[in-house]
DNA sequence: GATGAATGAGTCTTCATTCAT
DNA sequence: GATGAATGAAGACTCATTCAT
C-alpha cells in the first residue's frame, strides 16, 4: 500500500533526523542507538525495524544529508542564468551547507574515515556519487566557460576535481582550524587565486612555456580528456 | 641515565611503529591494545609502562609522522637553492610523505575526527603545530616570491592556509577516489593552475579589477596584512 | 503499568539474594559481577540493567537485609505488651538476625570498611538510618522505663546510643571470636551486666557520688538532656 | 650478623610505617605496592625483600599497631597504683589510641573483614592475641575488684570478654558515626552505666533475684570459670 | 641487596543485536 | 508494528609478582 509506504518512509526520515543530532552530537562510536531511540521517541528495538545496523543508520544519515546538498545545489544552478553565476552559486551552497551544519562537520570525517575501513561498499559508493555529481557539473561549467573565452583551454574533468578537492580542504583547514575564520571568505579568496592567477606579467612570461602544457594534461592519466 | 632514558626511548618509539602498523591495517577502534602488544611481541601490561592509555599511544603515533615530516620537509627546504626550489622541495615532502603512508593514509582521517571529538586538547595543538610550520613556511616562501617580483601583492598567510588547505584537501580526493591517479600529478597540477592561473587574456581583462582586491585582503580580517 | 513494575521489582530482589549468596560466600572484593551472574542464572549483561555498578549491588544487598530487620524488630515491638517486653523483643531480633546469618556476617565488616572508604554517601547514609532507627527506638523505650520507675533517670539518647555500639561490639567480639560462644547468652549477659549493676552495696555507697552525675549528662555535649 | 639483622630489622619497620600510612590514606585494596614503595624512597622489588606478599605487610601493619597498644597499655598498668587505676589506665590507653588513629580507624575494619576471609590463619590469630591480652588483664582486674569487695561476684571471663567486644563496637559507633562526639565522653559514660548500674532501689528489688544468677552464669559455657 | 621493566590473569563495564510478548 | 528485557562478546586497564641486571 502507498499509504503504508509512505508512512515508513516517513517515520524512516524522523529517525534518520533524531539519528543525526546524536551522532553529530556524540559521534558515531559514542553514539549508542539507546541514545538514538531515546532521542526519537521510540523503543531501541523499533531502530532495528527499520535499519538493520548502526551502520547502515549511519549511511542514512550521510545519505540524507548529500541528497539534500545535491538538490539544493541542483536547485541553485538552474535558476542561474550563465556559466558565471552557476559557479558562484555551486559556491554558495557548499558554504551554506557547511556553515548551517557546522556543528555536525565532524561527523563527516568520522564518515569518510569509516568509509574507508569498512567492507560496506556503500559508503564510499555514496560518496563517491556525490563527488561524481560535483565533478560532471563542474566539468560542464568549466567547458562552457572554456567555449565562451574565459578560460584557457584546460583539462576540465581534472579541474573539477581538483576544485571538488580544494574544496573539502578548505572546508578541513576551517574545521581543524576551529572554526577561526569566516568559511565564505575563504571560499572567496580561493575562487581569486585560481581565478586570476598569481603571476605578475613579468612572471607569467617565463612561467607560460614552462607550465602551460601541464594545464591540458590534467591529474590522471585515465581521466583525462582533450 | 643517559643510558636508560635512550633505551627507554628507543623501546618507546619501537612500540610505536608498530602501533602505528596495526592501527593503519585495523583502523584506531578496530585496533585492540592486546592486537599491538602482540604485534610488538611485549606483553600487554608492557604497553601501558610507556603509553598511559590507548589515545595517548594514538596520539604518540600522529605525533611521530609529523615530526618526521616536518624534519623532512625542513631538510629539504633547507637543502634548496632559492624559493622556487623550496616551494618544490615542499610539494615534494608532502607527495613522497604521503605516498609512502599511503596505507595509514586512512588513519590522517580517524585522527582528525577523533581531534575534533576528544577532550583530549593536545590532539588538535598537535595538528596546529604542523599546520603552524607549514603556514609559517608557506608565508615566507610566498614573501619571497613578491619580493622577487615573480607574484603580484598578495596576503601571504592568507594564501599559505588556503595552500595548506588544498594539500589536504587534493590528499583526501585522493584517498576518497581509491588512489587511482598519481598523486604527485595532482600536486603539479595544482601548481600549474595556481601558478598560472586558468584565464585567458580576454577574460583577465575583465574580472581583473573586480577580483584584484581581495588577493589582498585574504581569509581572515584579523589575519589580513598590508 | 504496575505489573510491569512489579515484575521488575521482583527480578530485582531475586537478582539481590542471589548477589547476598555470593557476597557471603566469597566477599565482596572476591566475588565477580560473572560469579553472581552465574548464581541468579542470568547474563552478565543483565546484572547491569537492574544495578549501574557492582557498588550499587553491594549497597543493595546490605539495603534489603537492614530493612528486614528494622521490619522484624518493629513487628516485634508492636507485638509486644509492656516496655520490658519490647526490650527483650528488640534484643531478641538482633540475636535472630546475626545468627540466622552467621555465615554472612563477615561482609557487614566488609560493608562498613567500604562505607569509610567510598565516595559514594549513600552507604553511610544508609547505615545512619538504622542506627536512627535503633536509637529512636530504644531512646523511646528508655524514657518509659524511667517514667516507670525502673530506671534512674538518664540521658536516654546517650544511652540509645551506647547500647546500639555495645550490640554491635558484641557481634564482632562474637564473629571475631569464631562464633565459639551462644550469641544469645552474650545479649543477656550484656543485659544483666547493665540491668543490674556489678556494684556490691558497699561498692555502691563509695562510687555513687562519684560517678552518679554522668549517668545524666551522657555523651555528649550537644545532645545532653535534662 | 646482629648487624645486619638489626639493620634489617630498622628497615623492615620503615617500610611498616610508611605502609601504615599509605594503608591508611587509600585503604587496602586501593593501595597499590608502587604506591607504598614510592612513599617509602623505595623501588617496588625491594618491597618483596621485605614481605613476601601485599598481605604479609597488610598483617605486619596491624602487627605493628597492636604491639604498640599492648606495649602502652602494659606499661600504664604497670604503673598504675591500685586496681581502680589499672581499670582508668585501660581505659585511657583505648581512648588514646584510637583517638591517635582516627584517621587509620577505617583499616581496623578492612583487617577485621580480611582476616574473617583470608586462608591465611596468622590474621585471626593475631587478632585474638590482643583479645586474650586484654581479656585475661581484665578478668584479672576484675577478679581484683571483687576480692577486695567493690564488686559482687560475677563471671571474670565472660565480664571481659564483654567488656572488649563493648569497647569495640562504641569505637564502631563512633567512626560509623562520624566521629561526632567525644570518644573519651563515650568510654567514661559507658563505665558509670556498667558500674554504677541503671536500676532504682525499686527496680533493683525486683529484678534482683531474676537477673541475679546470671552474673555468675556468663557468656559460654567453654570459658564460664568459677 | 636493590631495582624496575615486564607480564598476563583478572574484572568491570558497554552496547549492538535479538526475540518473545 | 512496537517494545525493551536479556545477552555475551569484547576491550581497556590494573596490579601483584617475578627476575635479570
Amino acid at each position: 500500500m502507498p499509504a503504508d509506504v509512505d508512512f515508513k518512509a516517513a517515520k524512516r526520515a524522523d529517525l534518520v533526523t533524531h539519528a543525526a543530532e546524536v551522532f553529530a552530537r556524540r559521534g558515531y562510536h559514542a553514539s549508542t542507538m539507546q541514545d538514538i531511540a531515546t532521542q526519537a521517541n521510540v523503543g531501541k528495538g523499533t531502530m532495528y525495524e527499520y535499519f538493520r545496523t548502526k551502520e547502515e543508520l549511519f549511511l542514512a544519515v550521510y545519505d540524507s544529508w548529500m541528497s539534500d546538498f545535491e538538490r539544493a545545489v541542483q536547485e541553485r544552478v538552474d535558476a542561474a542564468s550563465d556559466a558565471m553565476a552557476k559557479v558562484d552559486a555551486i559556491r554558495d551552497s557548499a558554504v551554506e551547507f557547511y556553515e548551517r551544519r557546522a556543528h555536525q562537520a565532524p561527523l563527516l570525517l568520522e564518515l569518510w574515515a569509516h568509509a574507508l575501513r569498512t567492507d560496506n561498499p556503500a559508503f564510499i559508493e555514496r560518496i563517491r556519487q556525490t563527488r561524481t555529481f560535483l565533478a560532471q557539473l563542474g566539468a560542464n561549467l568549466t567547458q562552457q566557460l572554456i567555449d565562451a573565452g574565459w578560460f584557457v583551454d584546460i583539462d576540465v574533468d581534472a579541474f573539477a576535481l581538483l576544485e571538488s578537492g580544494i574544496s573539502d580542504g578548505i572546508f578541513l583547514a576551517w574545521v581543524l582550524g576551529g572554526m577561526s575564520f569566516p568559511l565564505n571568505r575563504a571560499y572567496t579568496f580561493r575562487q581569486s587565486v585560481i581565478g586570476l592567477g598569481l603571476l605578475s606579467p613579468t612572471g607569467r612570461a617565463v612561467l607560460e612555456q614552462r607550465l602551460g602544457s601541464k594545464l591540458q594534461k590534467g591529474v590522471s592519466p585515465y581521466t583525462s580528456s582533450k
